[in-house]
DNA sequence: TAGATTGTTAATCGATTAACAATC
DNA sequence: TAGATTGTTAATCGATTAACAATC
């Protein structure tokens, strides 16, 4: 039996999202049919290490066969919540929002940027790539009407935490954090933090050292 | 006794580069001695948790006193080979590699963009934030004259592996890597990815369940 | 049936947490 | 000296790896 959805590790579920990918590129080459050894090599993981992941969210596959990718898919993208449409707004009209805002990577997903917000007034009222941006004191009254549960925090480190706060205030459920700063959320909201150069320092230090894998 | 550097743990490594912001804070506060307790505070840490990390590099504390603010940042510095410049070439110069490019983060840091590639022919010899932009494929020849030891993939998945060649065959000991796909470089080049997608993802899976924090 | 592959249990590994003797 | 705080050792925790009985 299934254990309960809601203790899964958080490193499995960090590759849930990797052997979605596998199995996403997996069906358009027409594969009907993968074991975990097999997929193991495709995305670099190795297969008791899948299995074992699998099994937190239930039994999907058949001993001496494997695994169906389309059901699979079908099941992770649930288990995900990838099934729905994720409503994004991005905080900051800088290079890194607009770059976010413009991003191909959303074409076919389920993330759909619906706003932009700054602080800037020769930027408020703007377009950018058809959104408009909006101002950011006025956020709590505007996703009334966005209705977006994700949002992106694309400004300098000062005003992290208060756009946090704001988005919060504003009934977002999920934040992406990419100011270098810790910010500060109620326990219930999910948080993760991108630091490039956070990345660039670890790089840093294992340049010129014994390897030892630096990958995340 | 110090253990020989080069084994340390890697969320332990990953933890120096947020000792490292919190310190430089602490400088610019005029603040001089800190102990774990306190930082620990003032970064999210457990302080037994920073005393572990810093006893992998040294013994940098007074018992009863704490830490030296400035000698501790400059050992740390040391440690992670911040003490010296970094040179950068992003490869792809679309919103992405454009917005990375101008990343204010950069001004008082080691790392130093010293040049952009890209493949569209549009592109190459065009400016962008002073810096010219190369042709990839000359990647090698003109890498003898930039000299990066960092390279960041800043292209969409399908090129990513062959940029990643690209940049291990010019020279590049290290690699941040933009584009979702998983690229292989050999052992004693450091990799990190940084996956867009995939950070939605896992707080798409976190939004309406029980608190259980996702930060990285 | 024989061969393949799953899901799970048990063993191992490594990191985090706790506790405290040493020492400023 | 008494109080504070380090560095380290030992205990705990949790995740990864290995192994295998169940089963297609």
């Amino acid at each position: 039996m299934p254990q309960s959805a809601s203790r899964i590790p958080q490193p499995a579920v960090s590759r849930l999202s990797i052997y979605l990918r596998c199995l996403r590129s997996l069906v358009e080459q027409g594969v009907q049919t993968i074991s975990s050894a097999r997929m193991g090599q495709h995305c670099g993981v190795p297969h008791h290490q899948i299995r074992k992941d699998l099994s937190y969210l239930g039994e999907f596959g058949k001993p001496g066969i494997g695994y169906d990718v389309k059901h699979l898919l079908e099941r992770l993208t649930e288990t995900m919540q990838l099934n729905r449409e994720h409503r994004v707004v991005i905080v900051g009209a800088g290079n890194l929002g607009a770059a976010l805002a413009g991003y191909a990577g959303f074409q076919r997903s389920p993330f759909r940027i619906v706003g932009i917000f700054d602080n800037n007034l020769s930027k408020i009222g703007r377009r950018l790539w058809e959104l408009e941006i909006f101002d950011i004191h006025q956020i709590e009254q505007i996703n009334r009407h966005l209705r977006a549960d994700i949002g992106i925090i694309a400004v300098p480190s000062d005003s992290a935490q208060e756009v946090a706060d704001a988005l919060v205030a504003a009934g977002i459920r999920a934040v992406l954090n990419f100011a270098p700063a810790r910010v500060h959320v109620p326990a219930e909201i999910a948080l993760r933090d991108v630091d490039l150069t956070r990345e660039l320092e670890i790089l840093a230090f294992h340049i010129n050292r014994v390897p030892e894998a630096a990958a995340s």
